[in-house]
DNA sequence: GCGTGACATTTTTTT
DNA sequence: AATGTCACGC
């Protein structure tokens, strides 16, 4: 039914003008700049529904890449929804999810072994100290962690080791340091993000048939968040495009917050000139945010000097005032939270349609302990995932040695673990063995005796035990038979690992079940359930789907609030040096010197769109960070949004004579409202007689005044001191 | 070899 | 504050 031109009537009618002219676009490339709620996934996905139904393509002709797996699912979602008919067909995926189902079939064509590993970024991170040990490098004067920084920074640009610029000792020595680490991870047979995009990439550069094959197969390349792409991203879709297929790419420069990792809003000029030249289509309304939020996120967008220019407009009327609150500290913005999230719900908005934004992950914490003594419940996203505790690490590692026992990364981690007696001497001596025979730490293991070779016994037991299981019994086979349970089942804090690790059975019950069916109907060479687990595990991080049913405030940092929407958001922590972040002023690595401070205003700008209804901003004047008190001012932010738009809300009446007061610094003002005094006011010391506060600092038990007494001036604590005023 | 505790270090965002 | 690293003693 959805296939007669009346479908496809009924498929375009709910669209706006612009947005219909980008779905129904002819067989060109084109860039859609879709501002903040302006249904960009919604034109992504009728396009692809509208190309389909008009015959232009098969679903088998289809490339949708997007850069989260959330992303990814809710698009395959829509699509089914409006197409009855099966989207196997459909690459549909993250760049590295396609990226990683390109090696996974012709992993012989691209040098890698059938059941290559994935490196998530701490696997990486522990693999290149493994190598900086062993090739004896001063990890003072090289931070493994800058090293990754920069084998991941170059591999994101498309170079390799022999590509990398290296015009002084020390950068000569960092590639030399990645072109070792290369050889490893191939030694090895493990891959680390980025390797997955360029090695894909490589494999289709250089492979001529293959390249024409996919070329030929994909006519239709649709991007999401096209903003984000970096250089090897852009350059891995050019490939794919060849010379006649079609990029559809959708993008909001605004939008651009993951510059940091290497995206490149450059890629949207450049896709511009040479694929879409000059088709181009804004979307520029937007359906999701009253006009008050509206004007507030376009007057601080339009701050920014480098964009390609969009305002967004809306419908709907100005809506609710932005309400913005100064507490005295992190707990007392806590509260505050707590009580207006309360209050909200009791309006009868669901706590599921509210979100609390911060910055950075560390400031949830007192959110959550004020929501959790407040009895709110409450849902944090992001922080560590499912797959990076460090049980579940344990058991995906006796997995991967299991199917790969080449993996010295797996080796490593799990030889020890529960501890065999097997220590830091013996591991050496295995390593030289290996490494004279030019062999895996696994080989080296299995023709040595005592200990070591004990632990290659299990492994070769447990692997004999689990060949013929089904998945979820062959991982709980293998954490019972590794030790980890009884491990955990020992440790008094160890009941919520034991629990994860149940978890992980079930993870691996649920994965396989939903990927039967894919795994059956495809025309691919599978490659077995268990490593098609493992990339699951090292691609997805496990969004852990509990608790889904239940209504929960929502946390999460602005990076994670990309792409969604809520009815009431909360934005905490805006103070300078905390948003705009100090790290991102001061790194000038970029072309122009704003680009850090630019950034953070797009993601105050994201921020700020994620609201519907209505928008909390808050700021406190002293935050708990590393340990201590500090001092914070409001974010800059705050003052570069239209007064006219703003609601200062305020915990206790201003008095008069400090609201009056002309132009009082802020420290000033709230000097007379936590305390009770102001600077210039007169009070009586017991012992110093009368003075006046001519300076104060400090907040609740920390507060000091400064008075000046007729023998001289005293800093005096006020919760100390005894002063009355006089 | 292993566990403990002192000490230092580190604090952005993440596919 | 929290985590990792290191040195020490068993």
């Amino acid at each position: 039914m959805s296939s007669s031109p009346d479908g496809h009537q009924r498929l375009l009618d709910s669209l706006n003008p612009e947005q219909r002219a980008a779905v129904t676009l002819p067989h060109e490339s084109a860039l859609i700049l879709a501002g903040a709620g302006s249904g960009k996934t919604r034109v992504l996905t009728t396009r692809i529904v509208w190309l389909v139904q008009t015959g232009q393509v098969s679903p088998h002709g289809i490339l949708a890449v997007t850069f989260t797996n959330k992303a990814a699912k809710e698009m395959l979602t829509r699509i089914s929804a409006m197409l009855p008919i099966n989207t196997r067909g459909m690459w549909v995926g993250t760049f590295h999810g396609l990226a990683n189902r390109l090696l996974r079939t012709h992993w012989r064509e691209a040098g890698l072994p059938q059941s290559f590993q994935i490196l998530d970024a701490s696997d990486q991170l522990s693999a290149i100290k493994r190598l900086m040990k062993a090739m004896n490098v001063d990890t003072e004067k090289y931070e493994p962690k800058k090293v990754q920084w920069f084998i991941n920074g170059h591999k994101e640009a498309g170079r390799r080791a022999r590509d990398a610029e290296a015009y002084d000792e020390y950068s000569m020595r960092l590639a030399e340091i990645y072109e070792a680490y290369d050889a490893q991870c191939q030694r090895e047979g493990v891959a680390d993000f980025p390797e997955l995009l360029l090695r894909s990439y490589e494999l289709l550069y250089r492979n001529e048939p293959l390249r024409q094959h996919y070329q030929d197969r994909f006519r239709h390349i649709l991007v999401d968040e096209f903003q984000d792409t970096n250089t090897l991203q852009y350059r891995w879709l050019k490939l794919f495009a060849g010379a006649h297929s079609v990029i559809f790419a959708v993008g909001d420069d605004d939008q651009s917050i993951y510059a940091f990792r290497g995206a490149d809003t450059a890629n949207m000029a450049a896709f511009e000139r040479e694929f879409a030249h000059g088709n181009v289509i804004k979307l520029e309304q937007n359906y999701r945010s009253h006009g008050n939020i509206l004007t507030a996120a376009n007057t601080l967008i339009a701050q920014n000097a480098h964009r390609l220019g969009k305002n967004l407009w809306t419908a709907a009327g100005e809506g609710e005032p932005i309400r913005v609150f100064e507490a005295y500290s992190d707990q007392d913005e806590a509260s505050f939270v707590v009580d207006e999230v309360r209050n909200l719900n009791r309006e009868g908005i669901a706590y599921a349609d509210m979100a609390l934004l911060y910055r950075s992950n560390a400031q949830s914490r007192v959110l959550e302990h004020a929501l959790f003594s407040a009895g709110v419940a409450y849902r944090v996203y992001g922080g560590l995932r499912f797959f990076e505790r460090q049980e579940v690490k344990h058991a995906l590692a006796y997995l991967r040695l299991l199917t790969h026992p080449e993996d010295d990364g797996a080796f490593l981690r799990v030889v020890n673990f529960p501890t065999r007696g097997i220590g830091a001497r013996t591991l050496e001596q295995l390593s030289e063995t290996a490494a004279r025979a030019g062999t895996s730490l696994w080989q080296a293991a299995c023709t040595s005796g005592g200990k070591v070779a004990a632990f290659a016994r299990l492994i070769e037991d447990i692997k004999r035990a689990t060949a013929d299981l089904p998945l979820p019994e062959a991982i709980g086979h293998v954490v019972e038979a590794s030790g980890l349970a009884d491990y955990y089942r020992a440790d008094k804090d160890g009941a919520d690992r034991l629990e994860n690790l149940n978890e992980l059975v079930n993870a691996a019950a649920l994965f396989a079940e939903e990927s039967a069916a894919e795994a059956s109907a495809s025309d691919e060479p599978a490659p077995s359930e268990l490593d098609r687990f493992l990339a699951h595990a090292a691609l997805e991080a496990g969004e852990h789907q509990a608790e889904a049913g239940r209504d929960a405030l929502q946390l999460m940092t602005v990076h994670a609030a990309k792409g969604l929407e809520f009815e009431a958001v909360f934005i905490t922590g805006l103070e300078e040096s905390l948003f705009p972040h100090e790290q991102s002023t001061l790194q000038g690595s970029g072309t122009h010197a704003d680009e850090g401070l630019e950034e953070e205003r797009r993601l105050m700008y994201v921020a700020i769109t994620r609201a519907r209804r209505r928008l909390y901003l808050s700021h406190a004047q002293s935050r708990m960070l590393h340990g201590q008190v500090r001092y914070g001012i409001a974010s800059r932010f705050l003052s570069e949004l239209p007064e006219q738009v703003l609601l200062h809300l305020n915990r206790r009446a201003t008095p008069a004579h400090v609201r009056e007061a002309p132009a009082p610094s802020p420290r000033a003002a709230r000097a007379g409202e936590d305390t009770g005094y102001r600077v210039g006011q007169s009070v009586a010391h017991a012992r110093f007689g009368t003075g006046i506060i001519i300076d104060f600092e400090g907040r609740g038990p920390d507060a000091r005044v400064q008075v000046k007494f007729r023998d001289g001036t005293k800093w005096l604590a006020l919760a100390y001191a005894k002063l009355s005023p006089a």
